[in-house]
DNA sequence: TTGATATATTGAACAATGTTCACTAAATTT
DNA sequence: AAATTTAGTGAACATTGTTCAATATATCAA
């Protein structure tokens, strides 16, 4: 048992020490020059061993993708104490924003990159938690406003992907590079700018 | 000058069929398919000849994207005839969401993809013709709705930039299939919902 | 302790990609 | 007809993800 244990427990820390190679990279270089090579060469082990521990790059990038889920919702978490539902909401926004904002690769492998999703494709039960969570604490929000008499006229369920499609939006676009070769502005400050116009436009009843 | 002229002519001929061919390739089997060995066989020349008539593929799917905004220019110009700006402000917005979904892999291409964008950043004027043409026409309807009393409050840059991101952002979610799996609904339905529902949010006085 | 067995690691090799360039073929000019 | 310019070729290179026979290390049984 004791021995066991101990290999359950060395393999891992190797299964870890591969993953935070590879965030490292990714958040540094990029995903681009996130080999597989690079990723062994880091660590000091080789090609072969990486994929003893995972069953291909798409594993590495969906875990990596969870990680990022899981700081996302960290963040939002400390802000679940906000009473005010469209306070709330506000406060998730611009959270979600700086958040993309502040990790770019990560936010564009949670949100862009094909890898991840190929991942859960090739699972059994095809559910992508980490988006369909994340969606339903958007929702629930949501909902916490119409219940106060926001959103008149509009339906839960598409309102919530319209507010997440639109933060998305200015992200994604940001990330891609989009913004200051169609806007010729500043891309920081016209993403700033434009959330707080949004809000404007969701406060209205 | 007859032969110095039927050359020129025949070089373009070439290098239009090696861009037809990379469309047709592009729009059925995406861009990973696409590779300058698949286009080469395609048209029958080696794959050398492909760099004779092109710096690199980041340049060959420049030109495509370039094509792509060309499609959706013209698509939207058969709208510029609504004369009241917020209905032909609604059938823009339809016509570009259309747009995406029909032409899914150009839709990415054009606003996802890197490969245009580094093209773009090796030319002398690094401008974006393409997007800030593309944006300029948003704007300017934009503008036309906020004259007429629309959007009181906003301001046109950031809303612009608002608007466009919304659409952007539910096409980009679609396509990079994150809709289901976090709304558990099927895609298309959904994009149109709330695309109707958005257009209830822009309209409020 | 030692030999047998099981586990862990290696890195050369493969296929696919974008890209280059010395060579050949064809067309044009002299 | 020879020389020159232009067009086209495809083998070769570097870089990917990925595999797998060979090797090294660790564990266990006697």
């Amino acid at each position: 048992m004791g021995v066991a244990e101990r290999k359950a427990k060395e393999k891992e820390e190797l299964r870890a020490l591969i993953l935070n190679a590879a965030k490292e990279l990714f958040a540094e270089k990029g995903i681009d020059q996130t080999t597989i090579r690079s990723i062994a060469k880091e660590i000091e082990y080789s090609v072969g061993t990486v994929y003893l521990y995972f069953k291909d790059k798409n594993q590495i990038l969906h875990e990596l993708h969870s990680e990022g889920f899981l700081k996302l919702a960290k963040e939002m978490r400390t802000l679940f104490h906000v009473s005010d539902p469209m306070e709330r909401l506000k406060a998730l926004g611009r959270a979600y924003m700086s958040f993309a904002l502040e990790n770019t690769q990560m936010y564009d492998l949670m949100f862009n990159m094909r890898a991840p999703m190929e991942f859960v494709k090739e699972q059994e039960e095809q559910n992508w938690h980490e988006g369909s969570n994340a969606f339903d604490a958007l929702r629930n929000t949501v909902k916490e406003c119409m219940d106060q008499g926001y959103f008149k006229g509009h339906s839960l369920q598409p309102l919530s992907f319209t507010i997440w499609s639109c933060v998305h939006g200015m992200c994604s676009l940001y990330i891609r590079e989009r913004v200051k070769g169609a806007t010729g502005q500043d891309p920081e400050k016209l993403l700033y700018d434009a959330f707080e116009d949004f809000l404007l436009m969701l406060v209205k009843r």
